[in-house]
DNA sequence: CCGTTGACCAGGC
DNA sequence: GGCCTGGCCAACG
């Protein structure tokens, strides 16, 4: 099983209402170098079983993604989970 | 095949 | 505090 692969199952973990950072991943699965999350999820093979709109940085800001349609269309999918902001940044007890 | 490049982050200056 | 660096994995030209 790749890195990539394990990357996607982990995100498809995160339970709804609920956001991740990309470190978090990385260390569940158990690389260090961190922007391979970024960079798989860029790659986004299926976007319909990836809910990449549930990760986010490790300060709560959102990523400059694009596969989302933008930050703005990100936060919007993470309002109607319920998920919380503060002055444009998600609020610590959402992180899993 | 090899250099470059990332939806990022932590540590050192 | 901001800027620089290393991290070391996979795809792309």
């Amino acid at each position: 099983m790749s890195v990539f692969k394990r990357i996607y199952q982990v995100v498809q973990e995160i339970p709804k209402g609920r956001v991740a950072s990309y470190s978090w991943i990385a260390r569940k699965v158990g690389i260090r170098d961190v922007r391979l999350v970024g960079w798989a999820l860029h790659r986004n093979p299926n976007p319909q079983t990836i809910p990449c709109h549930r990760v986010v940085k490790k300060d709560g800001s959102l990523a400059s993604g694009y596969a989302f349609g933008g930050p703005e269309k990100q936060k919007i999918l993470l309002l109607k989970e319920g998920v919380r902001f503060k002055n444009n940044r998600v609020k610590e007890e959402y992180f899993l």
